[in-house]
DNA sequence: CTATCAATTGACACAGTGTCAATTGACATA
DNA sequence: TATGTCAATTGACACTGTGTCAATTGATAG
């Protein structure tokens, strides 16, 4: 019996990450959800009060098929704080294309609606301590370009990581998946990590620029 | 007389530019544009046929405002490719506080508007040309890191100037406009120039990971 | 046999965009 | 002074999409 109302409720999850994948994010009205889920427009609403919070939940239910704490092991289990950076773009790059429909549903949701912005903030926060224990595992090796703070590097790295670039490069521009992880392993290293014996780069010299 | 209608079409771009830089990009709904302006909702309609074309007018309007052109001469100018670099980020920097609102809303219209997306895709188009006479001066020094194609570097170049880049540094983490500049020209010349003497990142070495 | 509960149908309120028609008011021309 | 033009106004309306409400159906459990 409870498992019959979960069961409907799973049927409108799915309907809804699949129409928002196949949507790219676009569109996927209550109405076109429900008719994928095989119910009226209106059922929906006996189980989610609102579009952004179906979106949420959709989120959420997408994020647990997913499996996420076992595609992070890899990066979890780095031995060095390169490799860890390394694996935590690799696993970043393979579980994006898989959320991007959804993710940019709740994206745009969040323009209009405030609980989008939170959950999609709460996701982020998420996704935050992952980057700070890379970098993290940077400084433990003393290996954080002296140029960035911990706090800023976390920052940037997050900023790296945006759906918005990988939506840019992947989409725009062309690049395949494969491409993206290379590219943005090799952007981050460049960017944060200081190797032994490499001088500093002669940044500070151009602080007084000439206008 | 025939500025007298380019008078009311002065306002109302200005009514808009001035509404959505208020709203951060938010709302700025027909009416409201129209109070603002001083005339009826139905009254935009006589001067732009829908939401979408208005953004893009007033977008065009502020972009003519903010003389671009001498903004970008000490980037067009400069004497060496890191130098071109830094000062086109500088101009990306000050540029983008006074653009963000129309462009987010631009943005954001890119989700249910072709027109919308063309126009936004057209401005990036024009961005582009910036991004890639740095990087080509880059490569005209031999300071492109050889691990970058030129054509790719372009594109994270870009990537890197994403306005949702912006937003996110300054609006989620805090930083201030300066610090964003100061930042992100770190931040570029780390992962695109390779300084004489400097011997390159052992970066091919983990193209093998253990996993 | 009846109570319950998911789901259905159909109607409706609300916001926001875009359209249409009739009208006003200023200004120019004959 | 009469006429035409044109920007702007008012008010009504169509359309889309979200969210609400009420009455009804149909299956299932006690």
């Amino acid at each position: 019996m409870s498992s019959e109302i979960n069961e409907t409720r799973r049927r409108i999850l799915d309907a809804t990450a699949q129409s928002l994948v196949e949507s790219r994010g676009r569109g996927a009205k209550m109405g076109e959800i429900a008719k994928a889920a095989g119910i009226s427009r209106q059922a929906v609403y006996l189980h989610f009060a609102s579009r952004s919070e179906l979106l949420i939940a959709a989120f959420r239910h997408l994020g647990d098929s997913l499996d996420v704490k076992s595609r992070l092991a890899p990066s979890r289990t780095a031995k060095t704080g390169v490799e860890r950076v390394e694996r935590y773009i690799e696993f970043w790059g393979s579980y994006l294309p898989e959320i991007y429909g959804l993710a940019k549903a709740l994206l745009i949701a969040q323009d209009t609606d405030a609980a989008a912005a939170d959950a999609w903030r709460d996701r982020m926060v998420a996704m935050r301590d992952g980057c700070r224990a890379a970098i993290d595992a940077l400084v433990a090796d003393g290996m954080l370009a002296d140029e960035w703070k911990r706090d800023e590097a976390i920052d940037a790295f997050m900023a790296l990581l945006q759906v918005s670039n990988w939506e840019y490069l992947t989409q725009e521009c062309g690049w395949t998946n494969e491409r993206y992880i290379e590219r943005m392993k090799k952007l981050a290293e460049r960017s944060f990590v200081s190797w032994p014996g490499q001088s500093d780069i002669p940044g500070p010299r151009t602080a007084s620029p000439g206008y």
